[in-house]
Parts: structure tokens; C-alpha cells; sequence
DNA sequence: TGTTAACCCGAGTATTTTGATCGGGTATCG
DNA sequence: CGATACCCGATCAAAATACTCGGGTTAACA
């Protein structure tokens, strides 16, 4: 498990999505505005999230993303683990002097454990639970207005790039109640 | 808050020392052989934890670092947040455009809790924790053999770089009970 | 039928982080 | 003094991050 600002990403951009899909499909192109991530981006990220079942893809116009199931019925944990792929590498490999003499390499399940306990607490917070939060915090949406198809120009605004990799989540408020 | 092999470094690092400590300092050199660490790594690491206080050093023959305080009183999240020193970066910086309309940036609030309660977590394990689980599975510890100053060569192995940021939390177990 | 909206995808890029190396310090024990 | 060990900054290769570009394909609609 890996926490960065790709997770955080695809985190907040599923929030949005699930905050919106009931008036049809959502694009990328909407929530790249929304959320100031670029596009491009996005559809790497959206990419492994199909390909993981949490969001399913309508091609053409007026298409976009669905949930890929209930929002009760995806977690955190979900998420973060679609877009950030880790697979492994215990600096040790599970190879040969892992296990000799003086108990070397007590990383293995020392990490394995720490790990499996905060996979265990993201799992437990599904994307329903971010919703209601948002929506406790007094944020509107607007719904698309009637129509399918708006035919707007969209005046793009290019999402700017603040830092290089920020994979950074914020400490603000480390010790602020939640 | 950053989840990275930096951070588990860290960690590991200093079960090792609070394993050892109590015949004395233990040595960077010492860690880094039985841990596979690159010393000069070590240092970087022990620098930050010594400037966060958990950790003291000893200069000189026969000295090295102990801990700060009680391995009780030391957390997974000190360790972490020491080494880290992630600061921010809310990708909108707490800047303009964060709060105006159609509620954007959602990030903001909806991070800096989930982040706390990832802090509160990993402020919930102790260091003694993570020994007491190296102490079950059935580590043991050689204790220096009595002199304060053994004159060991100590044929010095190269820790092998296995590949580059290998920034990575084992997944292996997942869903294994811890 | 053709245009256009949207997803799709892989290759390429700049910046940062990671993990390590090097080269020099400074304190301290014997 | 001289060895040990902490200290510290500059520098580096490899990788990950965040992003761009350029071209697809699918499907609604006129």
C-alpha cells in the first residue's frame, strides 16, 4: 500500500463522479475543470479504474463515467490500490538471506501486517461515507439542466502544474480533530 | 501524510535499535549491515529522527545512537512523519479559486480528515508494539559480547541497490488476518 | 453520411523523489 | 595522535509522478 497524491487524485475525482452520475454519465473533460486535474491525466487514471470494475465507460457523445457499482460498495482501499498497481518488492525480493541466522529481514511481515491494518481501515471507508461528508459540508451540485447535450463551449481552463510529483498528502492539520 | 519505503526504512531502522540499545549505542554501521541499508542512507534518516528527538547520538568510539525516549512513547507515525517531512501541498494551495462557486476543491477538508485518520492510526502503534511482534515471531537477539569495544574488522557488505525508489508497501497478504 | 463528442491508448517529457556515493568535516575514546 | 563514529552537504542514476501529444475508436445526431 502506497499513499501519494495519484490515489488522492483518483479519490477526489471519484467523489465528484459519484456526486454527479445520476444525471447520466459524467466526462473527464467535467471533472478536469471541477477538480483542476489535467485531462490527460484523468484518463490514465480512469483507465486503470475500468479495467479494475470501479467505474464503467459510455463511448460517443453525451457519453462518460458511471459507478461501476454501488458507491456504499466501494472503499477507499479500492481506489487507491486500482491506481497506484504496487505489487510488491521487499528490498529483500523474498530471496535468499532472508531468512538465515540472525533473523535478518524483519521487514517481510512486519510490513505485511502494518500493511494488511491500513489497507483493513481504508477498506472500511467507502465512497458513499466522502459523499456524505461532502454533502454534510454544504457543497451544492448542479445538475446538468434537462438537456443531454449542452452544447457549450467550455472555455478551458488548462490545469496548472503547482509542483513536480507532490505526492504529498496534507499534514495541516495532523493533530485537528476529524 | 506519505506512505513510501522511505518511511518503512525508518521503521525498520529502528526496531533494530530499540532491539539492541540496551548493551549500548547501537551503530549505523551495525543497522545498515543487518537491515541491508545503505549506511550513508541511514545517516540521512538518523539525522532527521535525531532533529525530531527520537533518537540521540553518541559521538566517538563506542558511540552511535539510542532511542530518544521509551520505545513506548515513540509511534509509527513519529517515525514516519519525521522522515517524510511531507508539508503540504493541497494542489490548490489554500490559494484564490479554492472556495468560490460551484464548490470546488473539495480536497481540502475531505484529505485533511481521512489524513488524521490515517495519522491517528499509525499514532496508535508503538514502537515496543512492533518489537514485542519481532520478540513473538521469534527473533533473537545477540547481545554484544561484553566488552564495550569489540575490534571486529567487520568485512563490509555492500547493501545492493535491488531496484531504484522501489517506494512500496508489501502487498503480498492483503487480506490476511494480521 | 459526416461531424462531433467522448472514450481510448501508447509514446514521450520535465520535474521530483529515491536511494546511494563521495568527500570532507567534528567529537571522543584510548 | 589516531581510530571510531557521528555529521553534513553536494552530487548522482534510476524511477515515479504529473503531464502532454497525437493519434485512434465508438456512437449520437443532423
Amino acid at each position: 500500500m502506497r499513499l501519494t497524491t495519484k490515489g488522492r487524485f483518483a479519490v477526489t475525482a471519484m467523489i465528484d463522479l459519484a456526486l454527479r452520475q445520476d444525471s447520466g454519465p459524467v466526462t473527464l473533460a467535467a471533472i478536469s475543470q471541477r477538480q483542476q486535474i489535467s485531462l490527460s491525466y484523468l484518463e490514465q487514471l480512469f483507465g486503470k479504474l475500468r479495467r479494475h470494475n470501479l467505474v464503467e465507460s459510455t463511448r460517443g457523445p453525451g457519453g462518460g463515467y458511471t459507478l461501476g457499482r454501488k458507491s456504499t460498495d466501494i472503499t477507499v482501499a479500492d481506489i487507491i490500490l486500482s491506481v497506484d498497481e504496487p505489487i510488491d518488492a521487499t528490498h529483500c525480493g523474498g530471496k535468499e538471506n532472508c531468512n538465515g541466522g540472525e533473523g535478518r529481514c524483519m521487514t517481510h511481515d512486519l510490513w505485511a501486517s502494518l500493511n494488511s491494518k491500513m489497507v483493513d481501515f481504508l477498506d472500511s471507508v467507502s465512497l458513499q461515507k466522502l459523499v456524505d461528508d461532502q454533502l454534510a459540508k454544504g457543497l451544492v451540485v448542479e445538475h446538468k439542466t434537462s438537456i443531454k447535450r449542452a452544447i457549450l463551449p467550455m472555455p478551458v481552463s488548462q490545469p496548472i502544474r503547482l509542483k513536480g510529483p507532490n505526492s504529498v498528502f496534507d499534514l495541516g492539520n495532523v493533530f485537528a480533530k476529524s
